[in-house]
RNA sequence: GGCUGGAUGGCAGAGUGGUUAUGCAGCGGACUGCAACUCCGUGUACGCCGGUUCGAUUCCGACUCCAGCCUCCA
């Protein structure tokens, strides 16, 4: 296996840090606000990559930590009326809601930093203890960035191009301007906890630090993150973990590309984000899933309608190819005796897979398959089932396919009719057909079509589909 | 200004130093009462200019354009 490493810039061969191990850590929420698209993109991509880990026969260990205080939280908690612990609990349920519905699976472990106060404190100490952090007059705690050799690595930035890119703020009680901060001092009324420094709340950084260490040790496997979260956010983490620790932090750095709305990114600070809940009220949450899986986890991808249109209809072909045929379990087993036609599928899957989670090579290797399984359908359909098999279980991968075709094909949208009446109409068309009514039958069908339920015809009698406009 | 990526057929989107990505759409054919579904066939796509090479969309350099980060953001 290979992946791309956001510190190396090339793809690296995987190796774990233990046999058959791997230890994950992804930035995950802060939550303050329902999640967007873009959230989407990093919680399906990262479920993807665990997914064919564990598929791959790792034992993989995800965490992902939830931010539950900041100062957006504090000021929504103030707007809303609400208590901060309402408010974020409101928001992390929403956010369970959302994975679950894109059926991503839930991490091992999500700490929150409101429980790992104590972890941050003495983290911060350390530092301060090591010269890598002191306390400033005004009761806030500032990381010292010129102490630590290796800034900028993960950005490939020195220290001296940032300043004189302007845009830093001029804080007084900062030693440099670039410093940032570890301990934020509490103002009057807002929440906060006890330090050696005073009552405040930890900086945005050092929860990732002192909550990876927790979890996972000084050193482990994979980090991952939006693409927005490499600078400055996973370059200060470095700097944290490898001055407090002593060790190397991470082996490989991955980060998911932009959602984007006609070429721009999709952010809060722009304004123009979709949330997952308003789009899931008008599109098939697997179709969405569809749409982030389809391209590369690292590509930008934009989004429209027009593409999710399009995600549906690729689903379409996948669960037509399914519909009517009987599997058994869709579960990947190695031991299973696999035929010519069914490892040479598998082995391409992987393959694509291998190369750094190469999931739109993976799909057109499942095309391959469906077109393979359509091809001996009628001929040999003991084996078409076979094929459906293997094909259910590679798209459990990548999270795709688990629904019966009937629950896909026929729903998604509100219809007009019930299935009785539709089941009626097609009787009644059936008769007119033997009659050799077709004027009658063509208006049934018209009929149907008119309301997006399209009829398919086939020796074993009709089917039908719902097709969104 | 500094640092990252990217530019592929009508659209989406992989990939490769010389041979079909894949999906949607289009075209021709088979199937069908006609369709739909499905199958078969079908498109001289690789931003621009140079260089390396027997040969470059793929490697190297310049250029143009796009996006991201440098401030909270996934």
């Amino acid at each position: 296996m290979q992946i791309y490493n956001t510190l190396t810039r090339r793809k690296e061969p995987f190796q774990t840090l233990e046999p058959g191990k791997v230890r994950m850590y992804v930035c995950g929420m802060t939550v303050y606000d329902y999640c967007h698209l873009g959230h989407a993109r990093v919680m399906v991509a990262f479920d993807v990559i665990t997914r064919y880990l564990r598929a791959r026969g790792y034992d993989v260990t995800y965490v992902r930590n939830v931010t539950d205080i900041d100062d957006k939280i504090l000021k929504r908690a103030d707007e809303n009326g609400e208590s901060i612990t309402a408010l974020t609990d409101r928001m992390i349920a929403a956010m369970h809601e959302d994975e679950a519905s894109l059926n991503v699976l839930p991490p091992d472990e999500e700490p929150r930093a409101t429980r790992h106060i104590d972890d941050i404190i003495a983290m911060i100490e350390t530092l301060i203890a090591k010269g890598y952090a002191y306390a400033a007059d005004n009761g806030d705690v500032y990381y010292r960035v010129r102490k630590f050799e290796g800034y900028g690595k993960l950005n490939n930035r020195n220290l001296d191009d940032m300043r004189s890119g302007a845009r830093v703020d001029v804080d007084a009680n900062k030693e440099d301007p670039l410093d940032f901060v570890l301990w934020k001092a509490a103002k009057s009324g807002e929440a906060h906890w006890a330090s050696p420094w005073g009552d405040g709340r930890p900086g945005w950084h050092i929860e990732c630090s002192a909550m990876s260490k927790c979890c996972l040790g000084d050193t482990f496997d994979i980090h991952g993150g939006g693409p927005d979260l490499t600078f400055p956010h996973h370059e200060n983490e470095i700097a944290q973990s490898e001055a407090a620790n002593g060790k190397p932090f991470v082996n490989t750095w991955m980060h998911a590309g932009a959602v984007r709305v006609n070429q721009e990114k999709m952010s809060k600070s722009l304004g123009n984000f979709f949330t997952i809940r308003d789009v899931l009220d008008e599109h098939d949450a697997e179709v969405v899933r569809y749409l982030l899986v389809a391209s590369h986890y690292r590509s930008p991808i934009n989004y429209s309608v027009d593409s999710l249109v399009d995600a549906r209809k690729s689903l379409v072909r996948f669960y037509t190819s399914l519909e009517g045929l009987t599997l058994g379990e869709s579960t990947l087993n190695a031991d299973a005796e696999l035929s010519s036609a069914e490892s040479i599928f598998r082995e391409r899957f992987f393959a694509a897979m291998d190369d750094d989670f190469n999931t739109p090579e993976a799909l057109s290797v499942l095309f391959d398959l469906v077109r393979e399984l359509n091809r001996v359908r009628s001929s040999a359909p003991e084996q078409a089932a076979t094929l459906a098999h293997e094909l259910k279980a590679l798209a459990e991968t990548l999270g795709l396919l688990q629904q019966s075709p009937e629950a896909f094909l026929k729903g998604g949208q509100v219809l007009s009719l019930s299935e009785a009446e539709i089941e009626a109409k097609i009787s009644e068309r059936a008769e007119a057909k033997t009659k050799k009514d077709f004027a009658k039958a063509d208006a049934i069908r018209d009929e149907l079509a008119a309301q997006g339920i399209v009829l398919k015809d086939s020796r074993e009698g009709t089917t039908w589909v719902v097709e969104t406009a």
